[in-house]
RNA sequence: GUCCCCAUCGUCUAGCUCGGUCCAGGACACCGGCCUUUCACGCCGGCGACAGGGGUUCAAAUCCCCUUGGGGACGCCA
């Protein structure tokens, strides 16, 4: 059995977007569940548009999402000369040949075939010439005539096409350089990747990369085509749906185990799973269980699964997390013990790291920096209201331990003494000492935010008004 | 236009390989309710789909064909 070597190829003319970094995620699950090799290619052949910027951001893309590779990044770029050996092994096979036909000519050809009725075709023209290399001229394969090219797709079965279908590609641009489909094929062969994970939009390759295989006289790998993730228009995902890239979300406070989780799920499904770990994820990964037709990506979903993975998540990494989101939001804080108290409380009610940072907020800033919103300390505290706050804060004070249950056992009593309910006083309670009309229980807030605080805040609110 | 791929709730999907256990299950969203000091979480319930038509069969979401619909590809982009 030899081993599963399989490979992601972004080209660095973009961000790593969603789409891209589910083929990734599947390539590298895929791997890691047969024990196999993952390799990183940057396939930056297109000179014009590839960036230095777009690779440091994929490969930081990468990173974050933890998708770890054996080997690599391999830069296309840097191995010209491999192509260059194996167009010119296919020349002296008269497998391909030169081409003198101008850009022009060749639109001229594929025009003529769209009227007869047929696809778009170079018409070979040159085929025969017996060319030599010249200014102006590339390298097409000379693609056969008639019969046609099958393979075995994993997922959808044998795709067979009629060869005449194909024409003569160019595997070697006027400047030299050589195109997708010789340089795929020629990295995948000499890398020795045996299994190819991509999304269905590349079909349509195959069977001439299959060609160049059997021209090159290697072993042709085994091919999956999954289907693409398309936006709620039903469209090919793009910047239009904001198909941000990966690394958008991250901002936007996911995690990169959320992230995966939504992605593996788009098109691949483990009975009625929804949420998994990574290891479970590479435990249960299997070809078999991926979907075959396209899907629509879900935000909504996204945010669920977040949710979840938030409400699992370690206490002190969400911590750890959390104090670089609340900087972001201009929130600097060093004090992980304290934010880590915080966490518990807002787990289940944080979709986002970013709500989180959110909603952590109150808990961080001075009680000065408080802000009372407009009325909401007169609407709240009325004069009944503010004299029970004034004896509950003052019994507070005398608590030696400032605790969930000894705040909950004070209050308790003071209401019974009084005979009122805790809905006249819980709202009211809450503005004083977090600002807001919404928080975590009451009980929890003040243990949290100890003694000092708490009795502070209450004190300062009660003045106000 | 030509070729290729696909087709279960609005969305992600289970079931389809080995037809009966499916008047189709789960999840997100949505709508009720419960819990409750607010907001969430959680729990319970509801809404909601086998694209259509032909076959094959005692029996089809499951097999076959056609239609329709959707997507993708037709580059000196990848």
């Amino acid at each position: 059995m030899s081993k599963v070597v399989t490979r992601f190829p972004p080209s660095p003319t973009g961000h790593l977007h969603i789409g891209g970094a589910r083929t990734a995620l599947f390539n590298w699950l895929l791997a890691r569940n047969k024990g196999g090799k993952f390799i990183l290619r940057i396939e930056d052949t297109d000179l014009d548009r590839s960036s230095k910027e777009m690779t440091k951001s994929i490969i930081e893309a990468m990173e974050w999402l933890g998708l770890t590779w054996d080997e690599g990044p391999y830069f296309q770029t840097k191995r010209f000369d491999i192509y260059q050996h194996h167009i010119k092994l296919l020349i002296n096979q008269g497998k391909a040949y030169y081409c003198k036909c101008t850009r022009e000519e060749v639109d001229e050809m594929r025009k003529k075939a769209m009227d007869k009725g047929e696809k778009p075709k170079y018409d070979g023209r040159c085929r025969e010439l017996g060319l030599g290399p010249g200014e102006g001229r590339v390298v097409r394969f000379k693609a056969p005539l008639r019969g046609e090219t099958v393979f075995n797709d994993l997922l959808k079965g044998p795709i067979a096409v009629d060869n005449r279908e194909l024409d003569d590609f160019i595997i070697k641009r006027e400047d030299g350089s050589p195109t997708y489909n010789l340089a795929v094929v020629v990295d995948d062969a000499t890398m020795g990747v045996t299994h190819i994970l991509r999304g269905d939009d590349h079909i349509n390759n195959t069977p001439k990369q299959v060609l160049l295989y059997e021209a090159l006289g290697y072993q042709v790998p085994k091919f999956a085509h999954v289907p693409m993730i398309l936006g709620p228009d039903k469209k090919k995902l793009s910047k239009r749906h904001g198909a941000k890239s990966v690394l958008e979300y991250k901002e936007l406070g996911y995690l990169p185990e959320a992230v995966l989780n939504y992605l593996v799920r788009l098109g691949w499904s483990y009975k009625d799973q929804e949420i998994f770990t990574l290891e479970e994820m590479i435990k249960k990964f299997s070809i078999k269980r991926l979907s075959n037709s396209a899907c629509v990506f879900d935000p909504e979903k996204l945010k669920w699964v977040n949710s979840q993975h938030i409400k699992k998540k370690d206490k002190r990494e969400l911590a750890i997390l959390l104090r670089k989101y609340l900087a972001n939001q201009g929130i600097v804080t060093q004090d992980i013990s304290y934010l880590e108290k915080i966490v518990p409380l807002l787990q289940p009610r944080s979709h986002t790291m970013v709500e989180m940072a959110e909603k952590a907020k109150f808990f961080v800033i001075e009680d000065e920096k408080i802000e009372y919103p407009k009325d909401t300390l007169e609407k709240f505290l009325t004069q009944e209201v503010k004299a029970h706050l004034v004896e509950l804060t003052n019994r507070f004070s005398s608590l030696e331990e400032f605790s969930i249950n000894s705040l909950e056992d004070v209050t308790r009593q003071y209401l019974e003494e009084k005979n009122i309910k805790f809905k006249l006083l819980a709202q009211p309670i809450r503005i004083c000492i977090t600002g807001q009309t919404a928080s975590p229980g009451l009980f929890e807030t003040m243990e949290v935010l100890g003694k000092d605080r708490t009795l502070n805040r209450l004190n300062r609110a009660l003045r106000l008004v």
